[in-house]
DNA sequence: CATCGTAAGTTCTAAAAAGGAACCTGTCAA
DNA sequence: TTGACAGGTTCCTTTTTAGAACTTACGATG
């Protein structure tokens, strides 16, 4: 499989891995959401060789991740900004954090704290059922398939009876 | 940066890229929740080769993602299956899924829908803060230092005013 | 008994991607 | 006129991946 093949995949997790599934383009959106705008600041903060910093860059820029902003005229200038479509990321981010959180801490435990502005507490970032507001995990999803399904087969439950197999 | 730094690295992003910052590494962990478990079966349907997919495999089981389980003797045969580690990704799939049929949707519509158990409904994974259940987003977040801090500076929101920069 | 099929790999060579360092361009300031 | 800064590009080497063939251990078939 190229991966061109996978942006036209029928299957949204291959859709999304055509945009972000490398190693650096995660790395370059964790910094992103830190504010992280600059060329020589994505260079310096990851240790990234230029070449291969550039063509993630443009990449980005080009499916509607990030945009190029002009922020200084003579010589021009340009930094990178997260559009709407970069901003939704953020669950994908806040997953990563958590599990690497849970599972590969070391002993001085986590970097970072996140706090809810609209309560003010420190929390863990849990995923919830859009219609009832309760608890989604490995064991309480059943799939169905949808309008765009290839075969009734595709799924990301893990509960038992959820697949003919 | 070499990819064995990464997990050493004081973010916990940079430490779960190091497990599972791959292409074909998060498409075998998308079948693996499909229930895929035998070697040919992922080659078959991921166009993996060989080479490729036996060395994830054998790295998704030294991290403890999945586990190696004999299901036949003579010839002595193993499939692989997620462990409770395994199992805690699902949120990121789930957010993969979520920002594919978000912003990589076709015509066609979305390929599977997700039906929440506990309450019977089509539902869309959202993030919701463990303590108050309230809804999170990019803009209302807010970072603190953690023990493990390397420097205060390190957060994944983008509210306005949470950096110091 | 020879060979075919199945499952899970390993080995080989060629092509693609990434790493690393140097160079280029436009501008200002000393 | 020389140096610094910012954002790249170019060139060459090293690493990774693709693609196909080979291996091992068994059971079934003719």
């Amino acid at each position: 499989m190229r991966w061109d093949d996978l942006k036209t995949e029928t299957c949204s997790v291959a859709r999304t891995v055509s945009v972000i599934g490398d190693r650096w383009t995660i790395l370059i959106l964790r910094d992103a959401f830190l504010r992280v705008r600059r060329f020589e600041d994505f260079e310096r903060r990851l240790g990234i060789t230029r070449h291969v910093l550039a063509d993630r860059l443009r990449k980005l820029v080009r499916l509607g991740v990030l945009r190029r902003v002009p922020y200084q005229e003579r010589p021009r200038r340009y930094e990178y900004r997260l559009t709407p479509k970069g901003l939704d990321l953020q669950p994908v981010l806040l997953a990563l954090v958590r599990w690497g959180d849970t599972h590969m801490g070391d002993e001085r435990g986590r970097p970072v704290l996140l706090e809810h502005r609209d309560c003010g507490q420190v929390f863990d970032p849990v995923v919830a059922c859009s219609h009832c507001g309760g608890r989604v995990d490995a064991h309480n999803v059943r799939t169905r398939p949808g309008p765009g399904a290839r075969a009734a087969s595709d799924t990301l439950s893990h509960a038992k009876g959820a697949h003919t197999e």
